[in-house]
DNA sequence: CATTTTTCAATCAAAATCAATCAAAAACAA
DNA sequence: TTGTTTTTGATTGATTTTGATTGAAAAATG
């Protein structure tokens, strides 16, 4: 039997009952309990189950999704708190870009209630954003594996197509002289896009992000504001440049 | 044996099942242990599948995410047999648009193996396109909540960055005079755009579709060949129009 | 709480599998 | 044909996987 036979009917019998005892699975896969310990190690180690004592169980609350409830509350208290200010300032009747990413997430449930239509380059918002029934649109192009946002030269001139009220980026790093910066060139561009085709630019950035600079830039400064939590005597520098907004959590 | 089609047998019985011991290749092919690693090694590279120690195994998702496959729990047997016969007709390096829908969806884990760009406006299809490592574009535009299908003119026009070698439809209604049908006319134009930027345009349609006519056109049968699972007396009128290709489950 | 039992992680040697190499066979070109 | 290139299969030493063993750690027991 190949390995992966072997991890994937370790999974099979998981799915069954939640929990499978060790003599089980050898007696299931005629492996050596070395090899099954190997496998569990494994396994876990791709969060595909949990060990226990004796054995292993299925991940947390079964093998589905979290729910969105659950899903916020795993979530930093910062990140929350950034999105909380930021959906804040969502009006009624506004269009807003929303970039991909977990910050601008945390966003979604907090523009329900108000009319707002929402174009985005992030798949995992998609199925969020229907699911409150916000008037949703997705940006055309390639689709960037690791995280799941929609980059390239169409995304770009698929952007174009809109105009926004507001857009609400998340990057990778800010820094005085450099600017905003992310990593991907790709994402870097439509990221500037959508800033160039908003009224206001507002610019997502827990504390971690300050100083690091992330090889490509995406605008500088002066040209949005800055929603962080990052702690005061981080600032005075990035302030004498545009308006930064802090949040507490 | 040429190379090529040991290739293929390889890959085939990949298909049927989810891994394969160097034995049982060996067994199969009549060549050596040498030459089957190199071809795996090969095929590998090709991203057509995954080498494991002791044989190779297919790529990724499919055998570890038993709950995608779940969640379309009422895939009937004829979608099955519709999208295989469909998938077969994909050629290595083919750019091929996906239209939304279950049918569609299910020609996905068959194009795994092959060297395929896909374009969808289907949003259920991105999660398992990628998943499967296939190289993926998203058609930008309005999101059609209930159907999770991207539409609008804007999805027209994002099409238009693309052109393709094949194009894969689900629709709503076929009929000898009124064409190819679906209810929704936003719909129907995204179909139709794809329709006309593809080198040839395959029509998936169960036989429950036929002599439907529901509101709005896509094209004439004339533009493409039908593949369906509808028995031989329901299609003399359609056979003298156009291409049929009549599958069994 | 001490003792017994079970389970665990670490180690190691055997077995299986692999990559690299090379010469023979086959396909190809002139 | 002859010489060249490509493909193939056998061999070899290296690597990976495996299962047994051991003492340590964790649970169960009295």
């Amino acid at each position: 039997m190949l390995t992966p036979e072997r991890h994937q009917m370790i999974l099979k019998l998981l799915q069954d009952r939640k929990t499978v005892k060790m003599k089980e699975l050898v007696e299931a896969t005629k492996a050596s309990e070395s090899t099954i310990r190997r496998d569990l190690s494994y396994l876990e180690e791709q969060k595909k189950l949990r060990r226990v004592h004796g054995g292993a169980s299925i991940k947390s609350a079964a093998s589905e999704e979290p729910s969105l409830q659950e899903k916020r509350t795993v979530q930093l208290a910062e990140k929350q708190a950034i999105a909380e200010y930021a959906a804040s300032l969502v009006r009624d009747g506004d269009s807003i870009f929303l970039d991909a990413g977990s910050t601008t997430y945390e966003m979604i449930p907090l523009l329900a209630q108000k009319n707002v239509l929402v174009v985005t380059n992030g798949l995992s918002h998609l199925e969020t954003l229907t699911s409150y029934d916000i008037e949703t649109y997705v940006v055309g192009g390639r689709i960037k594996r690791k995280t799941r946002a929609v980059i390239g030269a169409h995304a770009v001139e698929s952007l174009k197509h809109y105009r926004f009220d507001k857009c609400f980026l998340g990057i990778n790093g800010v820094h005085p002289k450099e600017g905003f910066t992310t990593p991907d060139p790709e994402e870097a561009v439509v990221k500037n896009t959508a800033l160039q085709l908003s009224g206001e630019t507002f610019i997502l950035a827990d504390a971690s992000k300050f100083h690091e600079i992330t090889f490509a830039k995406v605008a500088d400064i002066q040209d949005a504001v800055i929603i962080s939590d990052a702690p005061e005597d981080l600032l005075p520098s990035f302030k004498e440049l545009t308006e930064v907004k802090v949040v507490t959590s």
